[in-house]
DNA sequence: CAATTGTCGTTAGCTCCCTAACTGTCTGCC
DNA sequence: GGCAGACAGTTAGGGAGCTAACGACAATTG
């Protein structure tokens, strides 16, 4: 559904075969990788089929779930990060919080807004910033559409172990840290482009 | 790079307390879940960085990989898949096996025209069909450009041990063979599908 | 042989995300 | 106090993918 490409994998052998003129092509990694790629569209896929029934987008959703812990402060913090105290309400912490530009945020806060799942207000101390809110409408939708999105995750994965998913999940971070460590060039020696990430 | 969204995933702890107020969530097949995306996601984008640096998208990689078959039909087959014999030749083909729309190849086919990729020529045969080739430059430029983009994916896999990697393509081949099966129509159970909620 | 049906490639218009640049506001340093 | 710099949110424009529809052609069928 996103993007991404590639149909059939190549099979295994196939991989073999080209790391003959290819040197550098390490056959186990590659097919690693390539179902990862793979495994991770298909599972997005599935969550963006439920997401479209119901008219709302990834990024959408996104931006509610982080303005749910807002909404909620206690106790179900769906997103509830390592460091994070309170739940987001600018659309700066929120395009921080979502991976994404600001501007990319005005533009998923004006539709949401649009649609009447969130209000924005102007902050009374500082005239820079906006508020953002979840309405009514908002929290009466996603209380309805949670639990199929959870069931459809469970379904999704049902299809492992309890020990398979901790397998899974450890296995995924590592290689998450790995790509962190090469995408940030100097990780080590210096840490001023992560502002204020405790990691 | 590509979309996803959600900087930092939920602490485990986040998830068992939501469990509380949300009984269909189930907390490991989520971690599981937030894990899969983060790790393809950030998968994905170390291969568009390299891909970036290059001038070239995903999209354009995809259609250069596949024509590639066609130009070496016999040891190199990158993407040797399981049924195919030749390489895919037309922009039918081509979009079937990049998992695209026939239109998308199309603007794929144009930019990489322009840039002196591919060439269309009219099929002789079959007046409704294109042939689509790779030019010299294209396959000097994947000559150049696939050891680098190698050894980025062997780095990357390079914190797995090679039986980390085979449980790994084991897991999420599951994965997504259930993802398969919950896109594609009654598949064989379930039909308890909670596909009408009312919203 | 003519008509229907289906396929191929393309176009037009949409969504979602991006970068770059802008306006308004706050802050810090003389 | 005043001004350079930083920061919040927005706007403008671009790329990549999608769907829907089209004209040209081929295949099937009466």
């Amino acid at each position: 559904m996103p993007l991404l490409l590639l149909k059939d994998l190549p099979r295994y052998e196939c991989l073999l075969e080209s790391a003959k003129e290819f040197p550098d092509l390490d056959p186990s990694a590659a097919e690693a990788y390539l179902h990862l790629l793979r495994a991770g569209d298909d599972a997005f896929g599935v969550s963006e089929r439920n997401l479209d029934a119901h008219g709302i987008s990834q990024g959408r959703f996104c931006v509610l779930m982080l303005l749910w812990r807002s909404v909620h402060p206690r106790a179900p913090n769906l997103l509830g990060a390592a460091g994070a105290e309170a739940g987001p309400r600018t659309p700066a912490e929120l395009a921080a919080g979502a991976n994404v530009t600001r501007a990319t945020m005005t533009g998923l806060i004006d539709t949401l807004e649009r649609d009447g799942f969130v209000k924005r207000e102007p902050d009374p101390v500082d005239r820079r910033m906006m508020s953002v809110r979840l309405t009514p409408k908002a929290d009466k939708f996603l209380r309805e559409f949670l639990p199929g999105h959870f069931r459809t995750t469970a379904k999704l994965m049902g299809v492992l172990t309890e020990a398979e998913r901790k397998t899974l999940v450890r296995l995924l971070t590592k290689i998450s840290a790995q790509a962190a460590a090469m995408v940030s060039p100097a990780a080590s020696s210096a840490p001023t482009e992560p502002a204020a990430q405790a990691v």
